[in-house]
DNA sequence: CTGTTCACG
DNA sequence: ACGTACGTGAACAGC
C-alpha cells in the first residue's frame, strides 16, 4: 500500500520556531526552527511509516487569490528574520536527505498539498497531510487524513483528522468547515467574510443550511436581523470569500512525492549539514557508528576504587584541595528511618583530577569529617541539602560549599521541571549520558543506586562526579554572565543549610488532637452525606464531578453554568451561585470542604508523623519559576486558615515539648509594598511611610470619596483590585472576582491607573523589558525566561504579559524572605539560642521558641526580616506567640 | 496518567 | 474577537 506523507513546510517550520525557543549555534545563527522541524519530521515518519514523502513551501509570488482579491493576506505580518533565515536551511536539510521540496511560483503551498493529495488519492494511495494549519482540514476525505501536531506537557502528539474526526471535533464536515470560514472571514489571511457574522453565527447558519449559497438563498430566515441583512448585501463578498478559502485540488504540480527511506537521515550530506549547524544531539542520533556515551563506564581518568586504609588515606589527602562529589546513602527520603548499620557510597573528583570511589559501612564515614568540615576545602555537589542532612545525622558538619549544580542550573533556568546530573551534562557540557530515567526507571518499577551491581554503581557515581567537576566552572561562568553570581553565592547557597536544618528538625504534630479533629469531621460527613442522598433521591459518589454533574444538572435540572472539557463544571464558584436557591448545593459544598479536610489533612498528614512525633516536610529550592520555595511530602504551606473550621487543624501543630512555644512572624503586605517601592509611585510610598490603610486609601482615591467615608465593601473591592494589579489584572477576571460587570471592572481599573500612573508605567515597563531581553528579573537579579511573550497566540501572549508583571514582584518577595531566613538562622546560632526555625510559608516564618528566649527571638525576627532589604518603603512584620500554630497566628 | 477540585501565599 | 488573574501540592475519579 502506497502511503504518502505531504508536509506543509512553512506551517511546520512556524510551529517549530515558536514551540522550541532560544537556541542558536556558536555563530549566533538561530537553529530552533530547523531543530523543531526535524524532530516533527522524525516523529511523524516514525509514527506513520510513509512509503512516499514531499514537503511543500510557499514562494514569494502573487497567486490567483491575489488577482481575485488584492488585499488577500494583506494584513499578515512578515515572518521574523530569525525564522525567515531558517527556511532555506530546512530546505537544504530536506534536499540533503533526498526528500522532494516542492515550490511552484504562483501556487500556494496549500494548493500544492491539495492538488498532490487529490492526485495521489485518486491513484489509490493513502494520503496524510502534516500541517499546523486547521484550514487544511477541508481536504480530509476517505483517502486523505490531516495530521495536526498538538503540544502537551510531556511532548508533542499528532492529532489525526479523518472526515469523521473533523465532524466530531467541530460539528461540521470538512466542506462545511470552509463554508463556515467564508461567512465568518479570517483575519490572518484577510478573508473578508460577511460583516457582523462571527464564529457563533456562522456555525449556526452552516449547521442549518450547510453551504454559503443555500444560506444566501434563505437569508431572510436567518436569525440575527443584522446577519440576514448583511448576508444579502454582501452575498458576493461571501462568494468571493468561499473561493479564497477553498484550497485548489487541480493545480499542475511538476514534482511528485519521492520514495521515503528512514535511513535517508544518515546520508553523508545530512551529517555534514548538522555538523555545520552544530546540532550535536541530532548528529549523534543519525550517526550509527559514532556512539554517544550511552553506557555506564568509569570516567576516562581512571577510577581508583578504595579497598584499604592506605588507599583511603591517599583519597583523603587528595581531597584536601577541593573536590566534586556524589554521596549515596539509603533511604534518602527518610533520614530518621535510616538503618543503623547501613552503607554509603562516595564518588569524588579531586582538584588534581583524581577520580575516586569508596563504598563501605557508615562507620567509615567519620574519616571524611575533616574534609567536609574544613572551611578551606571547596566543594561542588548536586542537591547538597540531602548530604548536609545525612552527614549531620552522623554528627558531621559541612563547610565551604562552593557549588551546588542543581541549584545553579535552576537559577539559570527556573522553568524546567527536573535538574538531574544527566541534564547538567546535557545543558552545560553538551554531552549525552545515560539518563537517570533510563537507569532507574520511573513509577512503581523505579529502583535506586543500591539495586545496581556494585561496579555499575561505582561507574555511575564516578561518571556523575566527573560531570559535576567539569560542569562547575562552566556553570560559574554562566552565572557571572547572567549577573546572578551574587544571588547564588549570597542567597541560594547560604540558604541550603537553613533548609537542611528545618527539614531535619521537623515540626511536632499532636496525634491525639489530629485524631479528635478527624472524628468530628467524620461524624459531620456522614450526616451531610445522608442528607445529600435523600435530596438527590439516590446514592452516588458526591466527589465525582461526572456523577455530581449528572445528578445536579440532568436529574434535578439545576441551571448549569460553566463547562469543562469533560462535562459540567461543579467547581465551588459555580456551586456558590446556586447555593442560595438549592439546599442540596449548600450541603455539597460543605461535604466537599469536610472531605477535603479529612482526606488531605487528617488522613494525609497522619502517616507523615514519624517515630519522633514530628513531620519532616521537604522545602524544595528548585521548583517554582518565580524563586519561591515550595513544600512537599507533606506540603505544609497550604494548611487551612481561611475558614474557622479548617483553621482549627492548626491546633495539632505544637512545639516539641512544654519548654517551647511558637513565635510566628509574617510580612505585612510585602508584595504591595514592593510594588510601591519598585514602581517609585510617590502616593503609595508616602502612604506606606505614614502607615496608612492602603486598601482604604485605594478605595478613596479611585472612588473620589474621603477615606473615612469608605465602606467595608468598598475597601474590600479595592483590596481585590490591589491584588489583581500584582497578578497582571484583566477586567474579565476582576469582574468575576467582585461579581460586577466587565464594564464596571474596566472602569475600576482605569480609574486606578489614573490615580497611580507610575504603577501603570512600571508594569508596562516590566513587559517591555521582558519582551526586549526575553526574561523578567527581580531586584536581586533572579531571572525567569518568558517565551510566551513571543507567541503569536493571543492567550499565550497575554499570559506572558501577566507573568512579566507578576514575576519581579513575587520573585523579589521570595528573595527577601530567603535573605531574612538566612539572617534569622544565623542570629539564632550566634546567640546560642535553643530556638529553631521550623517553617516558611512565603511571607511567614514559624519559630519554635525556648521559653525565656521569647524577647530575643522576637528581636531577631524583627531585625532579620525588616532589615532584609533596603526599600523606598518600610518592611513591617506582625509577630504573635502561642502554644500551638492556631494560637500563634 | 490526566483532569478537576481545592488548600495555601 | 480572542480568553484570562500569579505561584504552588495533594487527593480523587476515571480512563
Amino acid at each position: 500500500m502506497k502511503k504518502v506523507l505531504l508536509i506543509d513546510g512553512h506551517s511546520i517550520a512556524n510551529r517549530a520556531f515558536y514551540g522550541v525557543r532560544g537556541f542558536s549555534n556558536s555563530q549566533g545563527v538561530p537553529t530552533n526552527a530547523l531543530f523543531g522541524f526535524i524532530n516533527t519530521l522524525l516523529k511523524t515518519t516514525a509514527d506513520e511509516e510513509p512509503t512516499h514523502i514531499a514537503v511543500a513551501f510557499d514562494q514569494k509570488a502573487p497567486t490567483f487569490r491575489h488577482q481575485l482579491y488584492k488585499e488577500y493576506k494583506g494584513t499578515r505580518k512578515p515572518m521574523p528574520d530569525e525564522l525567515h533565515m531558517q527556511i532555506p536551511m530546512i530546505q537544504d536539510f530536506l534536499r540533503a536527505a533526498g526528500i522532494p521540496v516542492i515550490l511552484e511560483a504562483g501556487i500556494e503551498a496549500d494548493d500544492i498539498l491539495g492538488s498532490l493529495a487529490k492526485q495521489e488519492a485518486v491513484a489509490g494511495a493513502e494520503v496524510m497531510i502534516l500541517t499546523g494549519d486547521r484550514d487544511l482540514l477541508q481536504l480530509a476525505d476517505d483517502r486523505i487524513t490531516i495530521l495536526l501536531p498538538h503540544t502537551q506537557k510531556d511532548g508533542t502528539e499528532l492529532l489525526v483528522f479523518t472526515p469523521e474526526a473533523v465532524k466530531e471535533h467541530y460539528g461540521v464536515t470538512p466542506q462545511e468547515f470552509i463554508e463556515e470560514k467564508a461567512l465568518m472571514g479570517d483575519a490572518s489571511d484577510n478573508i473578508p467574510g460577511v460583516p457582523s457574522i462571527g464564529e457563533k453565527t456562522a456555525s449556526q447558519i452552516i449547521q442549518k443550511y450547510h453551504t454559503v449559497e443555500e444560506a444566501i438563498r434563505h437569508a431572510s430566515e436567518i436569525k440575527p436581523p443584522k446577519a440576514a441583512k448583511n448576508l444579502t448585501e454582501f452575498a458576493d463578498q461571501a462568494r468571493l470569500s468561499l473561493v479564497l478559502a477553498t484550497i485548489k485540488t487541480d493545480a499542475e504540480i511538476g514534482t511528485r512525492p519521492g520514495e521515503f527511506d528512514p535511513a535517508c537521515f544518515s546520508r553523508q550530506e545530512v551529517l555534514e549539514l548538522l555538523k555545520k549547524y552544530e546540532m550535536r544531539s541530532l548528529l549523534a542520533k543519525f550517526t550509527p557508528d559514532i556512539r554517544t556515551d550511552t553506557e555506564l563506564k568509569p570516567a576516562d581518568t581512571g577510577l581508583k576504587t578504595v579497598k584499604n586504609k592506605a588507599q583511603k588515606e591517599a583519597m583523603l589527602q587528595e581531597m584536601g584541595k577541593g573536590f566534586a562529589y556524589l554521596l549515596f546513602h539509603k533511604e534518602p527520603e527518610q533520614i530518621s528511618l535510616m538503618e543503623a548499620s547501613s552503607v554509603y557510597g562516595l564518588a569524588v573528583c579531586t582538584a588534581d583530577g583524581g577520580n575516586w570511589w569508596i563504598e563501605e559501612d557508615e562507620a567509615g564515614l567519620a574519616d571524611f569529617r575533616k574534609v567536609f568540615e574544613d572551611p578551606a576545602v571547596p566543594k561542588t555537589g548536586h542537591d547538597v541539602k540531602w548530604d548536609m542532612e545525612y552527614l549531620a545525622a552522623h554528627g558531621i558538619g559541612y563547610e565551604d560549599l562552593r557549588m551546588d549544580t542543581m541549584i545553579a542550573a535552576y537559577l539559570l533556568n527556573p522553568s524546567i521541571d527536573h535538574y538531574g546530573t544527566d541534564e547538567i551534562a546535557q545543558i552545560f557540557l553538551d554531552r549525552s549520558v545515560p539518563s537517570d530515567l533510563e537507569i532507574f526507571g520511573t513509577g512503581k518499577k523505579q529502583i535506586t543506586v543500591w539495586d545496581l551491581d556494585a561496579d555499575k554503581r561505582a561507574a555511575y557515581g564516578s561518571q556523575r562526579a566527573a560531570i559535576l567537576a567539569e560542569a562547575a566552572p562552566v556553570i560559574r561562568k554562566a552565572l557571572q554572565d547572567k549577573e546572578m553570581e551574587k544571588l547564588f553565592d549570597e542567597i541560594e547557597l547560604p540558604l541550603i543549610p537553613v533548609l537542611a536544618s528545618m527539614e531535619s528538625y521537623g515540626i511536632r504534630v499532636d496525634r491525639k488532637v489530629l485524631e479528635e479533629y478527624g472524628k468530628d469531621l467524620d461524624a459531620n460527613i456522614t450526616r451531610i452525606e445522608e442528607r445529600i442522598y435523600q435530596q438527590a433521591g439516590e446514592t452516588f459518589n458526591i466527589l465525582s464531578p461526572k456523577q455530581l454533574g449528572e445528578i445536579l444538572f440532568e436529574k434535578l435540572l439545576l441551571p448549569a453554568g460553566k463547562k469543562t472539557k469533560t462535562g459540567y463544571s461543579t467547581s465551588a464558584d459555580v456551586l456558590e451561585k446556586l447555593a442560595p436557591d438549592f439546599p442540596i448545593v449548600q450541603d455539597i459544598l460543605r461535604y466537599r470542604q469536610l472531605t477535603k479536610l479529612k482526606s488531605t489533612y487528617v488522613d494525609g498528614l497522619y502517616p507523615c508523623i514519624r517515630d519522633d512525633g514530628k513531620i519532616h516536610s521537604r522545602f524544595n529550592q528548585t521548583v517554582t519559576a518565580t524563586g519561591r520555595l515550595s513544600s512537599s511530602d507533606p506540603n505544609l504551606q497550604n494548611i487551612p486558615i481561611r475558614t474557622e473550621l479548617g483553621r482549627q487543624l492548626r491546633r495539632a501543630f505544637v512545639p516539641s515539648d512544654e519548654s517551647y512555644i511558637f513565635t510566628d512572624a509574617d510580612y505585612s503586605q510585602i508584595e504591595l509594598r514592593l510594588l510601591a517601592s519598585m514602581s517609585g509611585d510617590e502616593k503609595l510610598i508616602e502612604a506606606y511611610r505614614s502607615g496608612e490603610d492602603i486598601h482604604r486609601l485605594t478605595a478613596s482615591q479611585v472612588l473620589g470619596i474621603p477615606p473615612e467615608k469608605i465602606t467595608a465593601a468598598e475597601r474590600s473591592s479595592a483590596k481585590a483590585v490591589n491584588f489583581g494589579i500584582i497578578y497582571g489584572i484583566s477586567a474579565f477576571a476582576l469582574s468575576d472576582d467582585l461579581h460586577i460587570s466587565q464594564k464596571q471592572a474596566k472602569e475600576y481599573i482605569e480609574k486606578y491607573y489614573r490615580q497611580y500612573p507610575q504603577i501603570r508605567d512600571y508594569l508596562e515597563g516590566c513587559v517591555a523589558q521582558a519582551k526586549e531581553k526575553g526574561y523578567g528579573v527581580t531586584l536581586f537579579g533572579r531571572r525567569r525566561v518568558i517565551d510566551e511573550l513571543k507567541s503569536s497566540n493571543f492567550a499565550m501572549r497575554g499570559f506572558g504579559e501577566r507573568v512579566a508583571k507578576n514575576m519581579p514582584i513575587q520573585g523579589t518577595a521570595a528573595d527577601i524572605m530567603k535573605i531574612a531566613m538566612i539572617r534569622v538562622f544565623r542570629a539564632l546560632k550566634e546567640q546560642h539560642l535553643e530556638s529553631r526555625l521550623l517553617l516558611t510559608v512565603h511571607d511567614e516564618l514559624l519559630i519554635e521558641t525556648k521559653r525565656g528566649e521569647e524577647e530575643q527571638v522576637a528581636a531577631i525576627l524583627q531585625e532579620g526580616m525588616t532589615g532584609a532589604a533596603d526599600l523606598a518603603v518600610p518592611l513591617t512584620i506582625e509577630i504573635q506567640t502561642g502554644e500551638d500554630w492556631y494560637h500563634a497566628k
